[in-house]
DNA sequence: CTGAAAGCGCTTACAG
DNA sequence: CTGAAAGCGCTTACAG
């Protein structure tokens, strides 16, 4: 039989009410009664039933978190982030996935208006904007992780993906390549136009140009890095620098340039982005603009644990900056 | 304001009792009384409060998962697995860390304590043995999913770890390898002796031994794979395959072979296991015996769910079998 | 077929 | 410093 408080109350000869009163370090309760009501709480090894006292508080202390799915590379540095934070404040951490569509999103919607949290972190997932009206409505506070570099209208936290862009040019620009080709991200990606207009600014402040015939757009596959390699070895012009917007996409250039003969990086320096763990095992070894992705979601945990305890909404994004990771994919050799 | 049953009753001019009975599709309520309050359910938006439900019914449809990370190559595919089921079924996952050490465990001892899930799946972490008495002392139904090849006492579901081992040496005995090399995982995880034991056997139906000389002991790292194949290499014998038991020492016994100027698989076959993403992408792509994590999550979920609604405990494990997966690593250019 | 009442296990004014 | 009582939002005998 489980121990309640009843049980405690009686065994310690007092009421209900001093119990919960020491158990909630309520000041106003005589020392000795105080310990004497602890000495039953080990004794018993009593802990408070989660729901009751959630009922009885109208909280929770639980987070939601909603994603679009597990299976992602770096979806478990980002889950670890959030999970250090959560726990180490104590709260629970409620899993949900959209990965079945729209039963996954009513499904989840149900448990918003079940009140089975406090707040709730939200991967920015392909298309739920219909469903988060649901969410404002509710008035629970929300915190957006952002790898899509939209805008959502909720706190966010995100990461740099123009600065990271910029730091690929750069770094390719510094080992001496020239002719820099891209493999982009789908089109209507934010995080596509960042990395994109970041690189592509970087290009102009050395003075030089991209040449538009050495952009194409992929869709962050390996299939669509190889597929873009092999288009633009045979009707393109030159090049000998590929960045690729993801990791993926630049294990699939890695794959292309080496069935058509080209040596990276003697031939072709190769750069991608978010250094998945991947990265450090292609062949050469891929150098990559690293995305934080635990440190956004330690980020986002902070901030909404901040919001739980009564911090108003901040009126800026947090944006966690990218660092390139130099590997041997592009290292100059000359 | 939230809508409470006492609203919807209210305004459907019913008792609490009877809106709780269309609720829950109890049978004995009139049929144009249950439409006025489905009306007003409708209308109102209202959603039954999970922590009042889980209060008076004694139960929380949420099933918590203790792992011992989220980083682990695997583990996205196993929470997918889990996720799915779980949230097919309209329950909830919570989901705990043992990442922080002694603390992640008190914390989630309380949440056991607190009852904050009316079930758990555990990925069997290190050392949380001494942590798993809270567990069976509060009858809490426990389902293990097991990538250490241990024995616990809960119902578990693992995979055949002896016959991935197998498989492995009859298809590198089936493409010509007579010399087989071995770098295995610690010695003290069941899987490392149950991948080799199989392993081991299935040469000596071959008619064919193992030469100690060339079983190394890894560490499941990249880094212990390389350094095996170096050892081996200055040191041992000859050999023309390696079995290594994950695939990142597989990676790591690549990067070896490349540095050492051996030719795979022309100079030596090899094959990794569990085939996480990297598996595809590393130079060449590695041959591996497939863990099915997914489908080892989804099992432990519905055994755990069959649990709950009143199925007694399995006498057997579950096994999910494991599949060799053929890649470049080890095919046969003779 | 329906409702009043008790109960799930807590917290929190309120009164003393 | 302490306790009786009401309340959180449901479910479930019990009675009719």
């Amino acid at each position: 039989m489980r121990v309640t408080i009843a049980e405690v109350a009686r065994r310690a000869r007092v009421s209900k009410t001093t119990v919960s009163r020491v158990l909630n370090n309520k000041s106003d309760v005589d020392a000795a009664t105080a310990i004497r009501v602890r000495e039953v709480i080990a004794a018993t090894g009593y802990i408070p039933s989660a729901g009751a006292v959630g009922l009885a508080r109208g909280v929770t202390r639980t987070v939601g978190m909603l994603v679009p799915g597990l299976t992602w590379p770096w979806m478990g540095e980002v889950l670890q982030g959030v999970a250090d934070v959560v726990e180490s404040k104590g709260y629970g951490l409620l899993l949900s996935t959209a990965n079945r569509g729209a039963d996954s999103l009513d499904e989840f919607a149900r448990q918003v208006s079940a009140k089975a949290f406090d707040g709730l972190l939200l991967v920015e997932p392909p298309d739920a904007v219909r469903h988060l009206r649901v969410l404002h409505d509710s008035g629970l506070p929300v915190v957006v992780i952002d790898d899509r570099g939209r805008r959502p209208a909720f706190p966010w936290v995100g990461t740099d993906n123009r600065q990271g862009g910029a730091a690929a040019a750069r770094h390719l620009l510094r080992t001496g390549r020239r002719n820099l080709a891209t493999v982009t991200g789908p089109r209507d990606f934010g995080c596509t136009s960042d990395r994109l207009n970041g690189f592509h600014a970087a290009v102009l402040e050395a003075g030089l140009d991209l040449d538009p015939r050495l952009i194409i757009e992929g869709d962050f596959t390996s299939e669509s890095g190889e597929a873009a390699i092999l288009q633009l070895l045979a009707t393109g012009p030159e090049f000998d620098a590929v960045f690729a917007h993801n990791d993926l996409t630049a294990a699939g250039v890695l794959a292309g340039l080496r069935k058509a003969g080209r040596t990276v990086p003697d031939d072709v320096a190769v750069v991608g982005f978010d250094d998945i763990p991947l990265a450090a095992h292609t062949q050469p070894p891929l150098t990559t603009i690293r995305q934080p992705s635990r440190e956004m979601g330690e980020a986002a945990a902070r901030q909404l644990l901040a919001r739980l305890a009564g911090s108003p909404p901040p009126d800026d994004p947090v944006i966690v900056p990218t660092s390139l990771v130099v590997r041997e994919s592009s290292s100059a050799h000359w």
